[in-house]
DNA sequence: TCTGGGGTCCTAGGACCC
DNA sequence: TCTGGGGTCCTAGGACCC
C-alpha cells in the first residue's frame, strides 16, 4: 500500500500560518510577478476564483478587501515544505517527495490503515501548522484518486482508504476523467468524445485501444486504475537533465543594457543549479521575447543556442556565452517581456570532455565558485556576484504583496507583544 | 496597465551503422 | 514480379505534472 499526502492549498496555508487573522478569509497567492493566482483558500474558490486567472481580472474583488492577495514567497513556501517533509520522514522509512506540497509514503506492512493516516494529518497539523489529506490504496494513481476523494467528501477527517474493491469502484465513478493523474486537457477532451466521463469508465475500456490512443503512458494509468502497480517509489532523485532560468520582466525593457544583466543573472542561476548538483552543460540557450498579449507593440521571439569549447558550471563561463548568444538575436525597437537561459547536454562535472589541445586548468575557478558559493550560503542569495549581473536591477519582477520570510531571516522573526 | 515558471517522458521520423 | 535485417542516435513535437 502506498499513501499520498497532500497539503491543502498549500502556499496559502503557509502565508496563513503567520497571520492567524486570516484564517476563514479569502486568500489567494499570485504568481511570480504578481501575474496569475496559483493558490487559494477555500473560501476563494467557493467565490468562484480559478486557478490560473490573471490577477487584473479580480482586482475588483481585492481592492474592495473581499480577497486578500500575496505575491509568491518561495523562500517561505520551501523551508515550510522541508519541515512537513521531515515530518512525514518519522512515518515511513521510504518516502518519495513528489512536488512541493506533496509526497508518497510507502504504507507497506502497517496495520491500521486508516488510524496510521489519520495520526499523520494531525502530526503535520499540530508540528508544522498546515493541514494535509492522506490518500491510501495500492498504486500511486489510486493514493491520488483515494485523496482527491476525501478532499472533496470528507475534508475534516481529511483521509481515505481504497482497500475493498467496492470502495475502488465507488472512489472511480465519483472521479472526473481530466481529474485522473496523467490525464491532461488533451486526452480527456479526447476520452469525453468517445463517452469515457470518469475514472470508472476509463478502467473499463480496453487496454489495446487504451495504448493505440495514449500510448504505453495511459497504458500505464489504465493500470494502475485497475490495481496494478506500475509506477514505483522514487527514492533517489537523479540529477536534471534540462536546467532552465526566465522570468517575466515587472515592465517592459527596450534597450541592451538591462537585458544583457537579466540575461547575466539567469545564466549565473543555472551554473549555480549545475554547480549544486554536480555536473557540468555543453550548450547554453538564450531566448528573448516581446509581450505576447499586447496588440499594439511588434512582437519578437527569438532564440540561439551556443556550444561551449568546454563542459561548464562556472558562472563567468555561462554568462560570457549567454551574452554572445544575446547578442546574435538582440533586435532594437521592441519592448521584451521577457527573457531566459536553458543549458542542455548536462553530464556529471567528472566527465569533463577537453579538446585535443585543452589543459585541465580549470582548478582555479572550481575555487572561486566554491568560494562565492559559501559565501553566498551563509549570508544569503547574491551578497557575492558577478559584474554583469548588475546593480540596476530596473527589470525585477513585480512582488508587491510579498509576506516576511518568517523563517528563514531574522529580521523577519515574528514579535509577539504579551 | 496588468496574463508564471520549471520540469518529465514518449513517439515518430530521419540519418546513420554493419 | 522482384528490392534484407537488425540496430543506434538525434531532434521535434506532443502529451503530461506541480
Amino acid at each position: 500500500m502506498v499513501a499520498l499526502v497532500d497539503c491543502n492549498n498549500f502556499y496559502a496555508s503557509c502565508e496563513r500560518l503567520f497571520q492567524p487573522r486570516l484564517l476563514y478569509k479569502p486568500i489567494v497567492v499570485l504568481s511570480n510577478n504578481d501575474g496569475c493566482v496559483v493558490a487559494r483558500s477555500d473560501e476563494a474558490k467557493s467565490l468562484g476564483i480559478k486557478m490560473g486567472i490573471p490577477a487584473f481580472q479580480i482586482k475588483d474583488l481585492i481592492d474592495r478587501d473581499r480577497v486578500i492577495s500575496f505575491s509568491s514567497n518561495y523562500t517561505l513556501y520551501g523551508d515550510i515544505s522541508n519541515r512537513v517533509m521531515q515530518t512525514l520522514s518519522n512515518f515511513s522509512p521510504e518516502v518519495e517527495i513528489y512536488s512541493i506540497d506533496e509526497a508518497f509514503l510507502n504504507f507497506s506492512g502497517i496495520q491500521n490503515l486508516e488510524e496510521y493516516a489519520k495520526s499523520i494529518k494531525t502530526t503535520v497539523k499540530q508540528w508544522i501548522g498546515v493541514p494535509v489529506c492522506v490518500g491510501v490504496a495500492e498504486t500511486k494513481t489510486l493514493a491520488k484518486i483515494a485523496n482527491r476523494y476525501a478532499k472533496k467528501n470528507f475534508k475534516n477527517l481529511g483521509v481515505w482508504v481504497i482497500d475493498s474493491e467496492q470502495r475502488r469502484i465507488e472512489a472511480l465513478k465519483s472521479t472526473d476523467i481530466e481529474d485522473v493523474w496523467g490525464i491532461g486537457n488533451k486526452y480527456s477532451k479526447m476520452l469525453r468524445s468517445f463517452n469515457i466521463n470518469t475514472a470508472y469508465d476509463f478502467s473499463q475500456a480496453s487496454e489495446n485501444w487504451v495504448k493505440t490512443k495514449m500510448s504505453v503512458v495511459g497504458q500505464r494509468t489504465l493500470l494502475e486504475l485497475n490495481g496494478v502497480s506500475c509506477l514505483t517509489l522514487e527514492l533517489i532523485s537523479e540529477p536534471k537533465n534540462n536546467i532552465c532560468n526566465s522570468r517575466s520582466f515587472g515592465q517592459p525593457i527596450i534597450s541592451f543594457s538591462p537585458l544583457s544583466e537579466a540575461i547575466s543573472n539567469h545564466a549565473a542561476s543555472c551554473a549555480f543549479k549545475l554547480r549544486k548538483q554536480k555536473s557540468i552543460a555543453s550548450f547554453v540557450q538564450v531566448f528573448i521575447m516581446t509581450n505576447r498579449f499586447s496588440k499594439e507593440d511588434g512582437q519578437y521571439i527569438n532564440s540561439t543556442t551556443v556550444s561551449l569549447p568546454i563542459g561548464s558550471n562556472d558562472s563567468k563561463t555561462l554568462i560570457k556565452y549567454a551574452l554572445v548568444a544575446l547578442k546574435k538575436i538582440y533586435k532594437d525597437g521592441f519592448k521584451y517581456k521577457k527573457a531566459g537561459v536553458q543549458v542542455f547536454g548536462i553530464v556529471p562535472e567528472n566527465h569533463i570532455q577537453l579538446g585535443l589541445f585543452d589543459s585541465p586548468s580549470n582548478a582555479k575557478s572550481k575555487k572561486v565558485m566554491k568560494l562565492m558559493d559559501d559565501i553566498n550560503f551563509s549570508n544569503g542569495k547574491n551578497t557575492l556576484k558577478l559584474a554583469a549581473q548588475g546593480f540596476d536591477r530596473s527589470w525585477r519582477m513585480k512582488n508587491e504583496k510579498l509576506s516576511p520570510c518568517y523563517t528563514t531571516r531574522f529580521k523577519d522573526l515574528l514579535i509577539i507583544d504579551i
